[in-house]
DNA sequence: ACCATCCTGAACTGCTTGGTTCAAGATACG
DNA sequence: CGTATCTTGAACCAAGCAGTTCAGGATGGT
């Protein structure tokens, strides 16, 4: 197959995305990507780069996709900020308990693995994180929650926490359980 | 240097098990170990064994260091288990701000690995996580807080998700502030 | 002084890694 | 039909990997 015609490149993206995500940076190999995306690894380096250079655009395409589904939740956090933070875990919930994508997080892993990554690797998941922070903060802001950093950088803590556990085999019982904690905290807040 | 003296296998122990913490499993060669240890590469295989079994020495002497730490900390949670668990978060944040030592925790990387890792490996790490919710949960229950079981997950898992914020550069002052946050959920738990 | 003991450096094996190149083949369009 | 365009498989490279072996040198105990 050649000539014109070209093969999907969101579907290998796609394919790589999942991979690396599921198994880190390290332990995939272009052989492994190679198998995952059904492409070869001529046409991977090509059309894809690099694995430095895939590996940013999957982590862009999933803060990206994730990243929209968090605003989304937050959307009427100034309305009902309790059901958007509920809304907001259920974001990473609902993906953990998906069975067509990976446990964890591809942030949380790339984070853990800050110190043997490539300072653009790095960079680009630290400030992911930040952004997740900063998407929460605004929030809570707008709902008047008192000590909105103080619960904001809480809220993105657990949701990485989920991340760990959800690793670690957790039930989605237990995954609720850590989540009610942090909800419970905040309608305390909400009340005073 | 030969003869009947040996080289002391606690400190190779401990220079390995760093090396471990920092950089995990995959991006920690033979090499790095023996550069770290100071070893020869066939003084490792002969006296710590194989990469996997080093590895495994290594997390039982994490858990091992580390679980005594918390269980003082969870000794008077009966008595005063507010200050109870703030000790408990107070040993891992103390790690964290230690220069001594690496960021992030030897479980929790371990934990997020776990797809790649061997079974006897992953296994190591899932256990020592449960027992560390049943240490959680075994002081709350003496404490006689409500909910001793939700508490006790959630707990542990924020405390993995300092491992994770800190790899990412987070602040003591960000780090404090999602603990606060969970020691506030307790106050109020004790307070019912 | 001697000998048993243990450590060390070096080498070697077989395999995998990321990266790159290129000729051959398949297609679509003019 | 012919040609330009694109993909593909295979091969190659230098490097790194884990694991293992072994001869030789240094030491401690006697």
């Amino acid at each position: 197959m050649a000539g014109k015609k070209q093969f999907d490149v969101d579907t290998a993206l796609e394919a790589a995305m999942t991979r690396f995500w599921r198994a880190g940076y390290a332990d995939t190999s272009l052989d492994d990507l190679s198998a995952a995306t059904g492409l070869n690894r001529s046409s991977i380096y090509s059309s894809l780069g690099d694995k430095e250079s895939l590996y940013l655009r999957c982590l862009d395409r999933y803060a990206t996709r994730y990243g929209e589904k968090y605003d989304q939740a937050l959307s009427r956090a100034s309305e009902e900020p309790s059901r958007a933070i509920r809304e907001f875990f259920d974001v990473t919930l609902a993906r953990i308990a998906d069975p067509g994508v990976p446990d964890g997080c591809l942030i949380a892993q790339t984070a853990m693995a800050v110190p043997v990554l490539s300072p653009a690797i790095a960079a680009r998941a630290i400030e992911a994180l930040g952004f997740q922070r900063t998407r929460l903060r605004t929030a809570l802001t707008a709902a008047q929650v008192a000590d909105a950093d103080g619960l904001a950088v809480h809220f993105a803590a657990v949701n990485q926490s989920l991340a760990v556990m959800s690793r670690a085999g957790a039930s989605r019982k237990q995954l609720r359980a850590i989540v009610d904690v942090s909800l419970r905290a905040l309608s305390r807040a909400l009340d005073a």
